[in-house]
DNA sequence: GAATATAATGTAAGCGCTTTCATTTTGCTT
DNA sequence: AAGCAAAATGAAAGCGCTTACATTATATTC
């Protein structure tokens, strides 16, 4: 910069201000300055410029997994629409390990971005202790409930659990099984388990069958199928926690001779674009996860452009996709 | 720190060395030191001490998409990787976007960070020019060719396409198609298809049908299906430029009472989990994924461990993965 | 115990910008 | 043309650390 200063014939603080706000400085030496650093190629520092602005144009998000394809999409959205608004997204990626989450939100924090986003509620002491000291805007994405730390916006996964519960229940059916993955770990899905299971047997007066799968890919759909069906053979609906594990099923029921809601009934969870291709096509609960990635850069921004604005708590809610294996 | 350095009694340069390198502080003094900071929550600003120290602990990666799942599984695996190392990674996506990806790669060059990971081998002039000029190792991963900017680690998706028309061949297959998803801005699907199609004409000596749709998604891959029937109806083999389209075209076989490999025979490209999981199982052919962002991993590591390390270029190869398709 | 080598600590100079405040220039008014 | 407000520019003080170098404490040797 002080090179460019130099061959411009003006001071750095000059330099400075043309390219960070161009409106105070003059027209003539605005063109000059900007001519000149892009015949040197002069690229700003960020790093001292951050050093010395006190705020960087970063923005921390946080999720389980990268490789979860409502995450990788809500992601992809706001990295684009920060970036419209000249923020630079900073990602994070824990495992549903909340360890590693702790170090992660401590490091994101020591280069103090303009916001931080994580997701879920439910963090490790040292976290809350790091979110709750941030001198910046926290977003707590993907889950409902009371108390966010400071803003809140997801869904009620409990909630959706309920949904699907009810949605058996109304159809009459009476034996039915809940299947999700590494429900020890993921509190989302978690709390979709509980929500089916306590709405079920209220609703029915009948427990339904939980069965938990290692993963959620599809391969685990069809084995928790071959277990529903040995620990409960009259079983006619099941609800899986994803709807790659509902198609893994729909693989299997199809190699076993089953039929489609005929024999069996199969609600999925998450609306993938696969659900709509499937034959039969797969009903299955949506989350809103564009609303969320939506919803979060909006309050974000609105935050960052006016920081008296309070923090918000949102519940943006679950729909019920019907299609044709219910 | 002044304040840690205050409390503890010494000066802050103990308090960096204690903090940055242990060893270079007396046992005494470290543990009060360390025990200090602990007690008043010292965080320590990364951007002031990056400034100071001229680099950042920070990896830049870019990729196009962050919905692809290669690209998050790979991403998904140099995280962690990088993580154990103290490094963090800065995710960049830019959709295909060259312009979108020169500016993102001059963000994250303003960092300075200890290496810069980029996506292909096609990118704008400004790019290359930030690229070189990058004070730091640069890989551009999942393609390979000569002369690499600086390392390239990944594999000829020429080759990939010269394979699935080598198959097709062998097997005396000469009324065959590819369908790739956006060919125009997707580099490596571009280069499969003309792997394809110039092998192909060679071995068989006709030309195969190729039919462009607009996204990797399931239904086009159902569109695709139909049209490549309609603009020749004696095709017997559809090469896919991914295992969804694959997928969907076979739920569409599916619905059009087609039977596979019977009617038709169907090869992906990808080996996705749900190639594994289909009725029949998808025939497939297999890029590297993994191996790519563990080699990715290693050799920036390398790199920064013993700078004079030199830059490599590596073909990491694709696999043909015989299912029950073709 | 003096002399010397070695380890531990402190001092202070930046790192490359941004921004406040003071100064100069410009554009209007009368 | 003088006078004034407003706009444009420059000087300089940091931002919070790291690290080269100087200094002091400690260990080792004879």
């Amino acid at each position: 910069m002080e090179e460019v200063a130099k061959v411009a014939g003006v001071s750095v603080a000059t330099v400075s201000r043309a390219l960070r706000t161009p409106e105070a400085v003059s027209q003539k030496l605005r063109t000059r300055i900007e001519e000149v650093a892009q015949r040197l190629g002069y690229a700003p520092n960020r790093i001292a410029g951050s050093l010395a602005g006190a705020r960087t144009p970063l923005i921390g998000v946080i999720v389980p997994s990268l490789t979860n394809s409502f995450f990788a999409s809500t992601l992809e959205q706001m990295t684009t629409l920060f970036e419209a608004r000249g923020y630079q997204l900073m990602i994070g990626q824990h495992g549903y390990d909340t360890d590693r989450e702790e170090r992660i939100v401590a490091a994101f924090a020591s280069w103090n971005p303009s916001a931080l986003v994580v997701t879920g509620r439910n963090h490790a002491r040292g976290t809350l202790n790091t979110l709750s000291s941030a001198a910046c805007p926290v977003v707590e994405m993907w889950d409902y409930g009371d108390r966010p730390l400071d803003s809140g916006i997801g869904f009620s996964n409990h909630g959706a659990g309920e949904l699907a519960a009810r949605f058996f229940a109304e159809q009459g059916l009476t034996r039915a099984a809940f299947v999700g993955a590494i429900l020890d770990k993921d509190d989302r899905a978690r709390a979709r388990a509980d929500g089916f299971s306590e709405t079920f047997r209220r609703l029915t007066g009948t427990e339904p069958l939980t069965v938990t799968v290692s993963s959620r890919e599809l391969g685990e759909g069809g084995a928790a199928l071959k277990r529903v069906l040995a620990q409960q053979p009259d079983t006619t609906a099941i609800a899986f926690s994803g709807d790659m594990l509902a198609v893994g099923a729909m693989f299997e029921a199809d190699r076993a001779g089953l039929s489609i809601p005929g024999d069996l009934k199969i609600l999925g969870y998450g609306d993938l674009d696969i659900a709509r291709h499937t034959n039969p096509r797969l009903t299955t609960i949506r989350p809103p996860h564009n609303e969320i990635g939506e919803a979060v850069v909006r309050h974000v921004l609105e935050r960052l452009d006016r920081p008296d604005t309070p923090g918000i708590n949102l519940d943006l809610g679950v729909k019920l996709i019907l299609r044709e294996t219910v």
